[in-house]
DNA sequence: CATTTGGTTCAAAAGTAATTGAACCAAACG
DNA sequence: CGTTTGGTTCAATTACTTTTGAACCAAATG
């Protein structure tokens, strides 16, 4: 046994500094309302420095197979994790994207975009109804029609916003607009 | 009954417009995790032109009193809502913060900015699990701190633009800078 | 071609979160 | 003061989500 240090063995457990990479990752995912497994999945991967394989996912990280299988296609789907193949080997391998830059790019067109897209729809509906009933509504259907202008703005603005935001955060990070609205003293 | 109509009653239900705004907030609530019955209340009030009882809620709603009574303790906890004084009226009354401006800026810094100083910690954790470990991890705690750097910059880059996403947001609608990265034409 | 291995699926179990409604309290009313 | 009214609390039910593990499939292996 003399490569048990070397290779990070397929022993159960993760080494302290895995545990800490996964336990940011379990944070993140309960505050995105992602299942912990998900959290934990990216996590071993994220602090990993190769592609790990199924087996040492399920076996490292203590988890079944049903969670594992799940949790991988679930980051696969939202392109948080990619497949990689290894020669000679029969088992696929999978490894994090590590740019946060565009792990945070896709979050933002995957599952923030859509909703904005949803509310939209629905701030349609608002004002159709308005008009249909607009008869019965006397001087509420004015009412009415101020309080939807406030959600179409918003959603508007937001969806205007969120290329942006998408660009400063692909910014290097010392470089950066700070005083975007204030006087800057000339360039 | 003359007043069934102008007064608007009592009875169950709402009429379609409102259940429209309901429904937008319902949808809300539902992307935030929040529960079914918080995006209810609020759409409900946020609908109306005047402020409402309790008991108005749980009827026209149709959700049970403990539902409305944590709802609303819930949303005015958030600033989403406040309370009205209605003089000869024993009741309560809420109504809703309107203005999706003030809205979205306290989400930010209620349910945005604790998670990101959350992170902000277990990063350091990271880092100090990686020099507590550093003798027994060779060549690998140079990669760790790599991958932990990652995670410090992009916390630290959303903890700056945070307040910046604030102001964008303040600014009115029409007056907006497109071209922040972009040539300008000379103005 | 029989067996092993890598991986998926899905029904059942375990775990969480939301809603209800009955018991309750305090202030106002009569 | 006894009763009604507006509202809160909280234990129990209901509804939903996540995890598990056993059954299964397909490709590789011997």
């Amino acid at each position: 046994m003399e490569k048990t240090q070397a290779e990070p063995s397929l022993s159960a457990g993760l080494d302290p500094v895995e545990a800490e990479f996964v336990r940011f990752f379990v944070q993140m995912a309960t505050t995105l309302n992602l299942p912990r497994s998900v959290g934990e999945i990216f996590g071993f991967l994220f602090a990993s420095d190769e592609p790990r394989a199924f087996d040492e996912v399920v076996i490292r990280l203590g988890i079944s197979k049903g969670s594992a299988s799940q949790g991988l296609k679930f980051l696969n789907g939202i392109g948080a994790i990619s497949f990689v193949y290894v020669p000679r080997d029969r088992r696929t391998f999978y490894e994090a994207e590590t740019s946060m830059r565009k792990l945070f790019s896709s979050a933002l067109n995957e599952s923030v975009r859509p909703h904005l897209k949803d509310n939209a729809r629905l701030v349609e509906n608002i004002e159709q109804t308005i008009s249909s009933a607009s008869t019965d509504l006397g001087d509420k259907a004015e009412h009415y029609r101020n309080r939807n202008s406030a959600l179409r703005n918003w959603n508007d603005k937001a969806l205007v916003l969120l290329p942006l935001l998408d660009k400063l955060f692909s910014l290097p990070a010392p470089r950066f607009p700070f005083n975007l609205f204030g006087s800057d003293p000339e360039p």
